[in-house]
DNA sequence: TACCAGGTAAAAA
DNA sequence: TTTTTACATGGT
């Protein structure tokens, strides 16, 4: 039996879903996928499990959002509003893009690119605890390789949702990586020193010592950076990135990141390797939005977008 | 085959 | 105190 409800969202324009779920066209589809303009993950609203499919209606400027969700229970119109709010975090649709649009006017390389990624919001994940683990597996290796390992440990360890004989899982919460140990975490193909990282996290969650959620209220950029960065495993560079995909915090910039500096140089620095202090030297005229700038760098490149 | 890819902490110098 | 090394996997 699948319960059903559609809501229609309207976000904050400009908004581009295509541009926005690109990232995960290549991903699982019983994990989180964008396929022929359609985005699919599972959710938890009030802890009950929900697939939502979330499509384009209107235009980037007058943007209109039709959410499906599917249910193995009656959802509740609580869970709908709760469910409805998690897909507007996601798509960070009540942003407000032409603040960013405006701050980069005068930056001739970056006006460029955001007329052609316009609407392209960076996606949020659902929990800080998600972005955290993300960023700690994607620590040193490429991309596609920590894709496939959070995939295999959202399929290993998180909820799992059962719908007209298909199958979908929902990111592990901290509680799912504490009953799980250190080498079935590896068995994913982390290495023993990350799965002690995450596993380390998990505990800090779980008994109470660390309040991630939370840590969304601090105002000080800084003394978030600080707070994560005393906890083993976790350097500037996670933290930076937790905040950009897990808080919002899309003045972040991890400066010593590889993929950000090299995207820097290629459309500023003429493709030579540059140094941290270089990439913020260009990313001071983004302003507050040195993150989501970085991105649309990185965006700009994936599309293959010349200035 | 060897090396690199959106780092970090521990060991060695 | 500063520099070097090990680490997992998949693509090139």
């Amino acid at each position: 039996m699948v319960f059903t409800k559609t809501v229609t969202l309207t976000p904050n324009g400009p908004f581009s879903l295509d541009l926005s779920a690109q990232m995960f066209a290549t991903g699982d589809e019983q994990v989180r996928r964008y396929l022929n303009g359609e985005f699919s993950q599972v959710i938890k609203a009030n802890n009950e499990l929900i697939l939502v499919k979330v499509k384009s209606e209107g235009t980037a400027e007058k943007p209109k959002v039709n959410v499906e969700l599917h249910s193995a229970n009656n959802i509740t119109p609580k869970n709908t509003d709760a469910a409805q709010k998690i897909i507007e975090y996601i798509f960070n649709l009540n942003s407000d893009l032409t603040s960013f649009y405006k701050q980069v006017e005068n930056d001739e390389v970056m006006k460029k690119i955001v007329t052609q990624l316009y609407g392209y919001k960076y996606p949020t994940a659902p929990t800080v605890f998600e972005a955290l683990v993300d960023s700690i597996i994607e620590q040193q290796i490429s991309i596609k390789v920590a894709r496939g390992i959070e995939e295999r440990v959202t399929k290993r360890f998180g909820d799992k949702l059962e719908l007209d004989n298909e199958t979908y899982f929902v990111f592990p919460t901290a509680q799912n990586i504490k009953e799980a140990s250190i080498s079935d975490i590896r068995g994913c193909g982390l290495s023993q020193r990350k799965a002690e990282y995450i596993y380390g996290v998990a505990e800090l969650v779980t008994e109470g010592k660390l309040d991630l959620e939370e840590l969304k209220n601090e105002d000080r950029s800084e003394e978030i950076i600080r707070e994560l960065d005393a906890i083993k495993g976790i350097g500037v560079w996670t933290a930076e990135l937790t905040m950009l995909r897990g808080m919002q915090r899309l003045e972040a910039l991890p400066a010593e990141d590889l993929g950000i500096r090299r995207v820097i140089s290629k459309y500023y620095c003429g493709g030579e390797a540059i140094k941290a202090a270089e990439a913020r030297e260009v990313a001071e005229a983004w302003g507050d939005w040195k993150g989501l700038a970085a991105f649309y760098l990185i965006c700009a490149e994936a599309n293959n977008i010349e200035v």
